[in-house]
DNA sequence: CACTAGAAGTTGACGCGTCAACTCTAGGAC
DNA sequence: GTCCTAGAGTTGACGCGTCAACTTCTAGTG
């Protein structure tokens, strides 16, 4: 018997209910980062994979593959950091050639406060409201979701 | 004994793949609207709204609480989607002041459309990967976390 | 009725993300 | 050496979302 390719009105609701959490979840999060550190998601993103880089320091194509984002949105970004004074463009090569991006002192002043605000907030939002049994659960739907997706193994 | 207001490398991890997945999810849900209705996501929040809406027309205000959205967006997106023949703004009263948004015909037809190819969408990508135990939890965490939240009784 | 407070809605500026077009460089082929 | 191409990175235009300032309507007070 074929399922039915709609949904219910209950599973609308429970769809809703879901995506409200999410966003309340998300808009906490930025929010947070937001008041206490100044830096957008985005930013705090780019933050710490330079901080977890080795050398502290990333090309942009790594960047763009760390963070699953484009390419464009790494430069444009890059560019508004480096005007904040969070990052900057080394050179390197014997052209002098401004490949390679690294994180200036301020920049790894704000990337340490920053993991940890959003460490605790991260905790307090989300870890705190989850048993162990929700967090499996969480856990094993979200890697079965992720490799179905990234799979193409949706029908 | 205080608990620790970090997370550990596991959490962090388990953190990244829960953020992965509904990053997934939500841009395939985006891709799905996008190539097989020609609309945005936020558009297609919109347009759900006043197709159930009593009489198909809402107030700005109603739809900005409806849809959690601050006012000014949905004035800036009702421009764009008046611009782009879905909606429009209807005069009431005496004075004729332009007050209350309803749908073109044009906009109604896109509605249906949408809804049925995104209710598809979201069976195969999110009901389709859940099991009935994994739909209760993720349905219960949801519910307590939009009350925590909300209620600002997160400590 | 005039006045005013405030709610409802709009606008403009700006930072952000995407897409397509562009520049620059490194590394062959000849 | 010269040319040519593929990849890396940047830029510009445009739609989007937020914030603050603004306009306009409404209702209450005297």
């Amino acid at each position: 018997m074929a399922e039915p390719r709609t949904l219910e009105p209950e599973e609308w609701e429970f769809w809703d209910t879901w995506m409200r959490a999410q966003r309340l979840l998300a808009r906490e999060l930025d929010r947070g980062l937001q008041d206490d550190c100044g830096i957008s998601k985005a930013e705090f993103s780019v933050l710490v994979s330079l901080w977890r880089a080795p050398g502290r320091e990333l090309r942009v194509g790594e960047l763009a593959d760390a963070l699953d984002w484009e390419k464009s949105r790494v430069s444009h970004m890059l560019t508004r950091m480096e005007n904040r004074g969070f990052v900057e463009r080394t050179s390197s090569g014997t052209t002098g050639r401004r490949t390679g991006i690294g994180l200036t002192t301020e920049g790894g002043r704000v990337a340490r406060d920053a993991i940890a605000h959003h460490a605790g907030n991260i905790r307090r939002l989300f870890f705190d409201s989850l048993t162990p049994d929700h967090a499996a659960t969480l856990r094993a739907w979200s890697e079965q979701l992720i490799t179905r997706v990234e799979g193409g193994e949706v029908p």
